[in-house]
RNA sequence: GGAGGAAUACCCAAGUCCGGCUGAAGGGAUCGGUCUUGAAAACCGACAGGGCGUGAAAGCGUCGCGGGGGUUCGAAUCCCUCUUCCUCCGCCA
């Protein structure tokens, strides 16, 4: 959620911000004319309340003093009715400017390339020697791999649930799991992080703080009559730990970590990656989520990726480091490290893990807050992922 | 799934039947002070927090007694609804 006061002080920068990110102007005009009436509401909502406040002590005490009253009372009557229309106007204009500012993505860093695709994403940096095959050579997909080692079963998956769902077997159950728990001991104890256990299936206050719902929710698999959602990623349950919650300065930065299935519909990606692992509708992820002050964000940003990448460079796969564009990042992100494996079998990098910083775009929906030591004062955390 | 009970500030807890000097008694914790060589004890003092609006700020206004809605001039208190927790019964991998 962006902060309205950004939109009524430097609506033109807002705009110009937003624009990067395939917001029309207009839309952000009429976000702000709403702002304005329903400002203009709230003072005369509470110009009235206060007036009724003080008149209802004067009641209390006439009827105290066994006095009556009537001739005061039917004048509040009016009042009451007054506040009540008010109130429905107000109401209204709310729910139009929530509709509208709930929907609109966070603002890029300025660090951020500015393009509308991915082919605007900058690369950073790369790691180890991404081989070319030689002629004559074709390393092996590794469904086919899967498949011939008789590790990967699609054809049950699909029976036993539906197309994109994949049974691991023996040793591919096998070597599932001993990298997710590679990767939690690499981050609990060489990196710092607090490994979790969390729910998986979570309520939509949650999905509403990281910034899923509700523009996305075609995108997850929810619950039959029930408004709880099976978590498209662990980023969800990790960062609404602190929901509604102040932490302390001194506390921050706080570092968790988790593997947990996630569920992804993947809507609207029919015919795309319809073979192997890489677009299934459940999987494995190992997630990083931090908790930061503003003061060092993007310091924490720089750290977490390179807490990602140290990853591959254990296990010995080539990648390089991208830095997303403005139109290619997600919708909670102010700035995205994308960090991509080299894919022998397809002779080209593919997306392996995402560090975003949200700033405090994930903390204004969720409260998710801290106490500044010195001044006493309450600000929004930082979220990364 | 059924039957009961509960939710008040950092914690405990009164108030709810019977609406108005209760935005909330009392206790504990915490913080500050007196006393002390220092500490403890005792005594004195301070102690909702937050959202929203306004303001340069101090402040002011408004909303806050689990959440939402309603009745009323006025709701912690009456009505509806949801959530969470506890006790008992049933069912179940």
């Amino acid at each position: 959620m962006l902060d309205m006061k950004l939109i009524r002080n430097d609506f033109e920068k807002a705009a110009e911000l937003l624009e990067t990110r395939g917001v029309k102007k207009e839309e952000i005009s009429r976000l702000k004319e709403a702002d304005e009436k329903r400002r203009v509401l709230i003072q005369q909502s509470e110009n009235l309340k206060s007036k009724r406040n003080e008149v209802t002590k004067e009641i209390a005490e006439k009827k105290r003093n066994q006095e009556s009253a009537d001739d005061v009372i039917q004048a509040m009557q009016e009042v009451s009715k007054e506040i009540k229309e008010i109130d429905a106007q107000l109401e209204e204009i709310e729910t139009i400017t929530r509709n509208i500012a709930v929907g609109l993505p966070n603002l890029p860093h300025e660090s951020v390339p500015v393009g509308d695709s991915e082919d605007d994403n900058v690369e950073i940096s790369r790691w180890g020697e991404d081989f070319i095959s030689r002629p004559g050579d074709s390393p092996k997909a590794h469904w086919d791999i899967g498949e011939d080692l008789k590790i990967l079963d699609w054809a049950r998956g699909a029976k036993v649930s539906q197309s994109r769902f994949v049974y691991y077997c023996g040793a591919g159950a096998r070597l599932e799991r001993a990298i997710y728990n590679f990767m939690l001991d690499v981050q609990t104890e060489e990196h710092g992080y607090t490994e979790m256990i969390t729910p998986y299936i979570v309520n939509d206050d949650s999905m509403f703080a990281t910034g899923q719902f509700p523009k996305f929710k075609e995108d997850v698999y929810q619950l039959r009559e029930e408004n709880l959602t099976l978590i498209p990623t662990a980023e969800v349950p990790l960062t609404n730990y602190y929901r509604d919650e102040i932490l302390d300065e001194a506390d921050l930065p706080k570092y968790f970590t988790a593997v947990s299935p996630s569920f992804r519909s993947e809507a609207g990606s029919a015919g795309r990656d319809t073979r192997g692992l890489i677009r299934l509708h459940q999987f494995h992820k190992v997630e990083l989520v931090k908790f930061a002050s503003p003061d060092n964000s993007y310091e924490e940003l720089e750290k977490m990726t390179r807490d990602a990448e140290t990853i591959l460079e254990k296990l010995e796969l080539p990648y390089r480091r991208i830095v997303l564009a403005t139109g290619d990042m997600g919708f909670s992100a102010a700035k995205t490290y994308d960090i991509e494996v080299w894919m022998p079998a397809q002779n080209t990098y593919r997306e392996i893990s995402s560090c975003s910083n949200t700033e405090d775009f994930q903390a204004r929906r969720g409260m998710i807050r801290f106490r500044r030591e010195e001044t006493g004062k309450i600000e929004y955390a930082h979220t990364l992922n």
